[in-house]
DNA sequence: CTACGAATTCAAGTCAACTTGAGGTCAAGC
DNA sequence: GCTTGACCTCAAGTTGACTTGAATTCGTAG
């Protein structure tokens, strides 16, 4: 067997069925014959899905996904785009570390309002000098 | 002037006076009084929202955020629960990483396909085990 | 050969998080 | 006292990412 079923597909994943779909629809994966009805897909869609959660977990949008890796070659790549994207997610990735800080800390400290604190006001001047 | 009017709170926050009315609306933030029809928001809405701005960078809904700061006093709050949330932006921190060394090396690899590069997959098996 | 289970299409629905538009109100400046 | 600009309310619209439902079609097991 060359192909990959939906209903396999589904499985490894996790995604319903109709979500793969969905994502056929908007160009992020491409299923290539059917069997009877049942749409085939190519073994490398199973890692196409992986880069597909990645970028999702990362808070990217399913166009910019396709943007980054649609093609699935590397042809005319925006490698410039790319480093900014790694660029801006290592700034993300310093903002949940301060978030990740500030809920533990919340989470411990006994004053009766968080905004009393000093410590925690501190916390939160630290961080997020652009988004806000 | 104790208060801050909601085109300030705008201003300085870069949100629209329409996302804060939405805000409000949704219980995230209260407003005290109002000059004419203007909302007049208490200082410490600046912070709330600062709050609100790392919440949502790290991918809460808006729902949990509230859940997670929502009273604004510290009784019953569901401490392990935000510990939890620490834990798992941790995890959330370290898939980021990868997909940032992920975008890195797409951006520099000169193979013509990435899934025909091994390094690539590497990355990708490494991965979102959880997630996919 | 028939029944079953899982997929199919297509349109419509859902949820979050806002935005937009119409029509109205105010306080401040001239 | 009038204009202006920024706000007000409320309903409806928007976008992204899917899901749901109805009616249909297969391949496979019995």
């Amino acid at each position: 067997m060359k192909f990959v079923d939906i209903g396999e597909l589904s499985a490894k994943t996790g995604l319903r069925p109709s979500a793969l779909r969905y994502y056929e629809e908007v160009g992020l994966i491409r299923s290539v014959t059917r069997h009877g009805l049942r749409r085939q897909f190519p073994p490398e869609a199973l890692l196409q899905l992986k880069l597909i959660a990645m970028g999702k977990a990362a808070g990217f949008t399913l166009a910019e996904i396709a943007g980054m890796f649609g093609k699935g070659d590397t042809k005319g790549l925006p490698r410039a785009a790319l480093h900014d994207r790694a660029n801006q997610l290592e700034a993300q990735i310093r903002d949940l570390g301060l978030l990740r800080d500030t809920l533990r800390h919340v989470a411990d400290c006994p004053a009766p309002s968080h905004m009393e604190c000093p410590k925690f006001r501190r916390l939160l001047e630290s961080g997020m000098r652009d988004a806000v």
